[in-house]
RNA sequence: GUCCCCAUCGUCUAGAGGCCUAGGACAUCGCCCUUUCACGGCGGCAACAGGGGUUCGAAUCCCCUUGGGGACGCCA
């Protein structure tokens, strides 16, 4: 069979931490199979759908390195097409106008939660006369729903599920003013399209029944369905733009590499044996609809970062300075020199195993380009006490001309200790604090190292003369 | 309220009747490594929601209870 799926979110918010992973389950069902993966806008609402959601769609999908193929479709562009479908339905008797207004649909909603029953469009237009219809009222067009047996769909997921007809009501597929609604654009053009799989969030679960219906009138075979359960945040309530979700791009902001976003998504919900790491070719290997879970999962930063940590320690050197070097220009409003550049690079290697994001990595690799003097944090000041600034002059003027690189700095640092009688950490820490402004660094030989000579001495000199 | 779905450590999960005195990962605690902080290594704490069945045998199958979630728009 050939597989065509698609990612189709409405443009009225960023993208989200679940339409994220909704993207990313579609792309790798295509991808393992050889298929087609599509992105769809469904713009329908005209109200709400903005272009600035579209473009952080497109720029958070893009970032997140799920790509579409082909070109971006509008929903709405369709719009006509959607139109004249649903008019075919209401010639073949599929369909009916419904001249009811909000006011007495609002009614009909609360006479039916008073009366505790399901709330559902009651059918009074659907067998009236059409010539009793108000005058100056345009019509909504509504399905002609089957209102008795049952409707059951096979889900890859949530297995057979059937739902009584009653329970479903003759839904608005054009709206008075004429333009379609989105459960019949969605049926519409999945099946333009060849859509065979639709994989999407639970909260659309309800519609596969209303779009089977649909399905049906038109006399079309209905896709596979996938309903893969929601992402619920730390306090179990579920995750929307409503409910502290984050938008994709605040996951980068927040320094998340877009693999580790990928490879935490792809856990969350889905798994494969005990694996935890699954690399992107592996997961378009193995990942198959049987792997998704029925239950919804709890988001949980700690985990993330665990992940996040571990590709930084992958990542390429270069690229991580580069990322680092944006944020420390950006911070330091000023555009970093060759050496700056050439120091972060260098440093690199020592610096990303002590980091879980590249905020962390910017904040640990400060210092190696921050403008002398170095301002010491106040736990690093209090070792500078005037017995350990003596040593470090001394340490200064002895270490002066020594090769300069890790070992034999090391080698250097040890002869000197030993000849003073102190232990190396009476030195290291000093001469940490002096040189990094902190407590926590990577290890001192080679911090001098990519500090190099004149750096470190001049270092040295400014703590060594603090009063 | 109505309908539907779900239920293993704090969290993500392994588990498809005996391999389970329930495994892994994250978090957490302790130890080791060590010039600091990390990384890494070793170890600890920690779960089958409850109750009934079925079966020689149930985390795994069935039922009920409880708990959680989702959907009930001329939104998507």
């Amino acid at each position: 069979m050939t597989v065509t799926v698609r990612f189709a979110p409405s443009p009225t918010g960023f993208l989200h931490i679940g339409g994220a992973r909704t993207a990313l389950f579609n792309w790798l069902f295509a991808r393992h199979h050889g298929g087609t993966f599509r992105l769809r806008i469904e713009d329908t609402d005209r109200a709400r759908s903005t272009t600035e959601a579209t473009e952080a769609i497109v720029d958070g999908l893009k970032w997140l390195g799920v790509a579409w193929d082909g070109e971006v479709v509008h929903q709405f562009a369709r719009a006509s097409h959607h139109a004249e479908i649903a008019r075919q339905l209401l010639a073949a008797g599929h369909a009916y106008r419904c001249y009811c207004t909000p006011e007495e649909l609002e009614a009909m909603r609360a006479k039916a939660l008073a009366e505790k029953r399901s709330v559902r469009y009651d059918g009074t237009w659907r067998d009236r006369d059409p010539r009793e219809a108000p005058p100056g009222i345009a019509p909504a067009i509504r399905l002609k729903a089957e209102q008795s047996g049952a409707t059951m769909i096979r889900d890859h997921v949530l297995g057979e599920v059937t739902v009584d007809n009653q329970e479903l009501d003759d839904l608005i597929i054009l709206r008075s003013d004429g333009t379609p609604t989105y459960n019949f654009s969605v049926v519409v053009d999945d099946h333009d399209r060849g859509i065979s799989h639709v994989i999407r969030g639970n909260e659309h679960f309800r519609n596969a029944f209303r779009q089977t219906q649909i399905s049906r009138a038109l006399g079309w075979a209905e896709p596979e369905w996938a309903h893969i359960p929601l992402i619920h945040g730390a306090d179990g309530a579920k995750m929307s733009k409503r409910h502290g979700a984050l938008g994709i791009e605040e996951y980068r902001k927040l320094g998340y590499l877009p693999e580790a976003i990928r490879n935490y998504l792809l856990r969350l919900g889905w798994s494969h044996g005990d694996d935890e790491i699954v690399s992107t070719e592996q997961a378009i290997a193995w990942f198959d609809l049987a792997g998704i879970h029925k239950s919804p999962a709890q988001f949980d930063f700690a985990k993330l970062d665990s992940v996040n940590a571990h590709y930084l320690r992958e990542a390429d050197d270069a690229r991580l300075a580069g990322l680092v070097a944006e944020r420390l220009e950006a911070e330091f409003g000023r555009a970093l020199s060759a050496t700056d550049r050439e120091r972060l690079l260098r440093a690199m290697p020592a610096l990303k195993p002590r980091a879980k994001t590249v905020v962390e990595l910017a904040e640990r690799a400060r210092f190696y380009v921050a403008p002398r003097p170095i301002r010491p944090a106040a736990d690093a000041a209090k070792l500078l006490t005037p017995d350990a600034r003596a040593l470090l002059g001394a340490l200064s003027a002895d270490i002066g001309d020594s090769r300069w690189e890790g070992a034999a700095l090391e080698a250097r640092l040890r002869d000197f200790v030993a000849a003073k009688g102190v232990k190396l950490g009476a030195v290291a820490q000093p001469l940490r604090a002096a040189l990094t402004g902190s407590l926590a660094s990577p290890g001192i030989f080679e911090v001098m190292e990519v500090l190099g000579r004149d750096e470190t001495l001049s270092r040295l000199a400014d703590a060594v003369d603090t009063r």
